[in-house]
DNA sequence: TATAATGTTTGAAC
DNA sequence: AGTTCAAACATTAT
């Protein structure tokens, strides 16, 4: 469920309740439910991996982290963590986090830092990197300051696009190859996002829990990489260790 | 059926 | 006081 793209498809889904009164709040969340009751929302955005319904002077945010769900105008058999009901319908989350923030949205956020947003700033994330050379690059791909939506299936397929080994540290990486794997990492986020609407995204992995490399046919290594111990799989043959 | 997995925060331990 | 790391949360496919 939760990279970046599955939350955009989210917001997508919501988009009906845009600028809808809040008639109804219910669920298990330990936030002031009482404050959304009756309100407007204003927007509902997506920063990263968080879903994010605005209000005039708050902002619930949403982390669906690794089994957070949702439905629309439909309910599962448990207590949903948040409901909320319109005079068009309701959405429920289940298992996810909910936070509320104080402020607009916009002033709490820097959109410039989403893969996914049209704001995205090549440079900054550059200059971010650049800050950071003694880290392992499947490290920065998942660090969210810099590319926010980027989970561990964009981070291992990108890689794999560029060529790049998961352990290769980043002060090694020439500053092209560095634009290479920032211009990839939001491109294969946006095939991501296509693909999973289309339902087809697990058939078009190249290299997640794969066992075999496409290009060359030798073994896919697999293994725990970086100080955030994810997942890697990645070609010793096709992948370039900096 | 047991296991592992698309993630992050918290707080204890050092 | 700063860093590190396990625990907690929770669901579903294999």
């Amino acid at each position: 469920m939760p990279e970046g793209p599955s939350i955009v498809i989210l917001k997508e889904a919501l988009q009906l309740f845009k600028e809808h009164k809040i008639l109804k709040v219910e669920g298990n969340s330990k936030i002031d439910q009482m404050r959304l009751l009756h309100q407007q929302v204003l927007d509902i955005k997506s920063w990263g991996k968080h879903l994010l319904i605005c209000f005039d002077d708050f902002t619930v945010k949403f982390h669906l982290l690794m089994f957070g769900s949702y439905t629309v105008n439909s309910k599962k058999d448990r207590v949903p963590r948040l409901s909320l009901t319109f005079a068009n319908g309701y959405v429920n989350f289940y298992s996810c986090s909910v936070t509320l923030l104080e402020g607009y949205v916009d002033t709490l956020y820097d959109f410039t830092s989403d893969v996914m947003n049209e704001n995205w700033d090549e440079k900054k994330a550059l200059a971010k990197l650049k800050k950071m050379p003694e880290r392992l690059i499947c490290d920065a791909l998942l660090d969210q300051d810099v590319f926010a939506g980027v989970g561990n299936i964009i981070k291992n397929e990108t890689l794999y696009r560029v060529g790049i080994h998961p352990q290769s540290k980043v002060g090694n990486i020439a500053a092209k190859k560095l634009k290479e794997i920032i211009v990839e990492a939001r491109n294969y986020s946006f095939d991501f996002l296509k693909w999973r609407k289309e339902f087809v995204l697990k058939k078009h992995y190249l290299i997640y829990n794969k066992k075999l490399c496409l290009k060359c046919n030798s073994k896919i290594t697999r293994a725990n990489t970086g100080t955030k111990n994810r997942r890697s799989f990645f070609c010793e043959q096709c992948q370039k260790l900096y």
